[in-house]
DNA sequence: TATTAAATTTAGATTAGTCTAAAAATATTT
DNA sequence: AAATATTTTTAGACTAATCTAAATTTAATA
């Protein structure tokens, strides 16, 4: 149906809406995709052509519904594979964003349907990113970032804003995960960082680490 | 590495070898990969160009050990991920290699050797058809074509040449299945037909039929 | 507001893979 | 062995996606 570059743009187009809220320009595209400015113009030409994003000259594109509801469902099979391969497979949660890069272009309605029972309908993948359902409902989230958390009280982590492989073995030598269950000791007002409980270890977290990190 | 249309293009050619043991005519991978000879003649250069297959003006083409290698480690995804669609996800027989033909492109040693174990290093796909080792070795059949089989004897259907959804739709009409074990009752030397019980209901196949099911 | 800077678009070229039509080589038939 | 048929290759063109460099538009600044 679509080419896999052309998912790969509405993917990306859609993640940069779903962070700003506004109208995405050329160069924000091409930074994304890692790709020229030029090279950006081209496709979303073809893609207003299409009827996937509304599009004025100089002034940016968003996705139209359709466009919309196709990275919607590209986004659920990335996440749907990413789920399969660490609870399935035994992947660690660093290691399997380029290999669902590659899966989430599989073309079968009926692969990920299958896919999806077989997991039995998870709600959000090993980084804690929602899986949108088969009609593309995105669950809302009422989370909040670890920065904003309150002294004292208690958090689960839920997710992560920073996908990185890095930041995702940090966590990991901090035996931090997806579920942990952690305590606000202290907020250092002097730089941010936060004092915590994790299994009952104490640990400080720097400002930037708690800023990418989702907890309920 | 390579692209998917080398890929396709390594398989095709392998495939071709294996059921005829000689070299390679540009025609035959045309027809094989349904396009047309020219395209051949263009790919089969740069193919011979990266030392993936030995080529001659004229006189077809030969996959190098390289190329066979590769071939094999395509024909080995394949057969592991239309395993893991049949065995895992519940996809029947029929449906599973259009899928198995966008998985198999999927670069990932790892992904591999994981799916390999976790579907426990299954000897043979849901068609019957062995699955390479991580090495590339591909046990050896001692297995015969039902046209061959010997009136009286007992068999085991363990694989078909023919994987078209047709035959397969047909067979599973038959309640023919990998695994079934048969008896010859009569071979019908007017037509080549054979007599046979299948769980204890008599039933003839056609000749056509009996030249592409695998026995033991 | 005029000038400079930044962002965006256009023009023209490139690469991978494909195609048609014509040319060349090989195979087959008379 | 010559004529014909078939197969294979070449030449040149096309599409999708990309790029560089130049031109244009918009934004920022003096």
């Amino acid at each position: 149906m679509f080419s896999i570059t052309e998912e790969n743009y509405l993917k990306a187009i859609f993640s940069l809406e779903s962070n700003s809220g506004t109208v995405i320009s050329t160069n924000h595209i091409a930074k994304k995709l890692e790709t020229k400015a030029s090279s950006v113009t081209d496709m979303i030409k073809k893609l207003a052509l299409k009827n996937l994003l509304v599009y004025t000259k100089y002034k940016g594109v968003s996705l139209s519904s359709q466009g919309r509801k196709i990275a919607t469902s590209i986004v659920r099979k990335h996440r749907l594979w990413e789920t399969f391969l660490v609870d399935k497979l035994g992947f660690n949660w660093d290691e399997v964003h380029d290999i669902a890069e590659q899966l989430e272009h599989i073309q079968s309605d009926k692969l990920i349907l299958k896919l999806d029972s077989y997991l039995e309908y998870p709600q959000s993948d090993p980084h804690g990113d929602p899986i949108p359902d088969k009609d593309g409902l995105i669950r809302k989230e009422n989370r909040i970032l670890l920065s904003d958390a309150k002294k004292g009280k208690e958090y689960k982590i839920i997710g992560i804003k920073d996908s990185s492989d890095s930041f995702l073995q940090y966590l990991d030598s901090l035996k931090i995960n997806i579920q942990t269950k952690i305590k606000i000791v202290e907020k250092m007002t002097y730089d941010n960082s936060i004092l915590l409980e994790v299994n009952g270890v104490s640990n400080t977290l720097s400002a930037k680490v708690c800023s990418n990190l989702f907890v309920i």
